[in-house]
DNA sequence: TTGTAAGCGTTATCAT
DNA sequence: ATGATAACGCTTACAA
């Protein structure tokens, strides 16, 4: 069928290996076939094989198409996404720097994120900064000399100069969850003071009077700061209650330890405790603290827990959590990347998505 | 300082927005520099400033060295990956393909493996098969498209024509975890033979007789199929014990209800029972259901599960676990891309790390 | 020590 | 409908 001419030097170029019944129809080292090969093998030019590609269909004879098509199986050729990339400008790449790869929350999202990304053709790159300013940087400026298009970035909670430098790179940005004061970047995330309502309110509810909020240092991290207040205003609500925040650090074992025996030995004695740990990070220390120091759930004390983890119904008698639909915000986040790569300039976007409570044994009613 | 005439037009060709004090020295729609801006601005030629990106410093005087160096802290200009990877074939990416990326297991394998990437320059691209053949042979040449250098490969379990269509690519490839059969690739995963021993020996020293192990259909997945096998060979040790194989389906809850019921239903009631985990997942499926069934762990039945989890020591007095160096795996893995990608051509490499086992409550001694 | 020029594999412009 | 040809931003012979 085909001319002898038209194969491409497929010749054995191999020294040593006698394999030469391989069963793979290119030599390994063979160079990759281009553009411009399969306009060899097809009789056409690489304009003519490039609009192929491009989908130019109605600017093709159907005779062409067809030998471009065949060419293009046989010589089992793909376009080289870095050369179309530098050309056109699409690098179809999108970065999703996260302040923790470890953390489940972080990883629910880029599940949803990830599986938008193929979903629209984009691929994704990872980057963890592990909660450093320097690396954020780092990885920001990594990702932009990559000519990535977009960029997802669970900042580590501070506008930096590394995020401003990605705006002459044309590369767009979107924040999840934590927001970054005085820039206008788009936002989606939890909303966390109606979340935090609707925990706070179900301890009231269920008679939980002497209540207190684990959270890592505040640090100016938006998602800390909103649901430490909502929690503190929401206990304002009902008078014979009140509450605090302990802030803790999740890397040493004893801060959380301390917290925990400070509160416990506060005053009121008489009114049942219960804490609302800030993070699922702060729910695994706080648990592991309360474990340590022999305080049961929720006789001693109640526990609510945001983002619902996999094993939060096996602790005990089941850890009473905030779900938030990962899945979704995954996806919500790259949808927004690519509605302004698409060019959107509508105004800001700031989308929050409501969290769910789910209820379990350890704020049983008091 | 500098010469009006070096400077680069930065002059605003801004239409409305009047930000005239704009504290960034860079207008928002200018063009990124390039190395002929840097070039230009430095009064030397491109190649120099290339020379000194490449660090090649010793073929460059001092004059034009500072020069360039000026130029580029001035013009705020970085190198352009895409290009040189274009041009020098090193693309300094590598891909990460997982079969389920919100597994912990894959989750902390990828935190040891960004880390390493970073640590040598190189970016990570993540792609999620979601246990699918199609899906894994479509983010496979996705990356290979974007001529990442090498990938590490958490198989979904067999060996793919979209795998073996790496090698003319160029890209180097190392298995995560799992064996594909009839095949050499380089890989590296934990040594099941030894931690399933220690395991069962623990089990059975702990004097559990009525054993089995749980796994997702073995499907010739090989740490499934390793594990069994050396749970199986390790109960053969001792005469009085019996041991037996439970597939699941871990996405169906009552695959492992049922499993649970037909093993505790089992003929030898004197024997205590205990259970093997074969996965993380397992673990959590396995857990869920004894706790619907209401079976008391380790009274009614002892439990030990692969993969060591944040929250193992926080279910009921602990799970028996078997931990491997994670972020040693990862490590490991990008070291050994990138030995063969600087040309390494030792035999198939086979590396197994040791796992160890962390006794907690569902073991304890009957 | 420095620079010129030719590519890397595409796409885009402009002819034809 | 089709095809030369010039970029894209970089590296690298090869010259000087």
């Amino acid at each position: 069928m085909t001319p002898p001419g038209d194969v491409d030097e497929i010749s054995g170029r191999d020294d040593g290996d006698a394999m030469t019944a391989a069963p793979a129809p290119v030599a390994l080292s063979a160079p990759l076939p281009t553009i411009a090969d399969v306009a060899r093998a097809a009789g056409v030019s690489k304009t003519s094989v490039s609009r192929f590609l491009g989908g130019a269909l109605s600017a093709l004879s159907e005779d062409k198409r067809q030998q471009i098509e065949s060419a293009i199986a046989r010589l089992d050729y793909r376009p080289n996404r870095l050369a179309r990339g530098l050309k056109r400008g699409q690098t179809r790449l999108i970065g999703f720097v996260v302040a923790d790869v470890v953390n489940p929350y972080s990883v629910a999202v880029m599940h949803g994120a990830e599986a938008a990304c193929r979903k629209f053709g984009y691929t994704m790159m990872l980057c963890n900064t592990g909660g450093s300013r320097e690396l954020e940087h780092q990885v920001l400026d990594a990702l932009a000399s990559y000519s990535v298009e977009g960029i997802i970035l669970h900042s580590v909670g501070e506008a930096t100069g590394a995020i401003a430098r990605l705006v002459p790179a044309r590369v767009k940005l979107v924040l999840l969850d934590r927001r970054l004061p005085q820039t206008d970047y788009d936002f989606i995330g939890l909303d966390n003071s109606i979340a935090t309502m609707l925990a706070t309110r179900h301890l009231l509810e269920n008679g939980y009077r002497d209540l207190a909020i684990f959270a890592e240092p505040l640090a100016g991290v938006s998602p800390r700061c909103e649901r430490t207040a909502a929690f503190l205003a929401e206990v304002a609500t009902e008078p014979a209650a009140t509450g605090g925040l302990f802030e803790i650090d999740t890397t040493d074992e004893t801060s959380t330890d301390r917290a925990v025996a400070a509160f416990m030995a506060a005053n009121r004695q008489a009114a049942p405790k219960a804490i609302l740990a800030a993070s699922g990070i702060v729910t695994l220390c706080l648990l592991r603290a309360l474990a340590r120091a022999g305080i049961a759930i929720p006789d001693d004390v109640g526990v609510v827990g945001f983002d619902d983890l996999a094993w939060s119904h096996l602790v005990g008698t089941g850890i009473t959590t905030i779900g938030q639909p990962t899945d979704k915000l995954g996806e919500m986040l790259v949808r927004q990347l690519l509605a302004r790569i698409d060019g959107d300039t509508a105004p800001r976007c700031d989308r929050v998505v409501p969290g769910h409570l789910i209820i379990r044994g350890s704020s049983a009613r008091r």
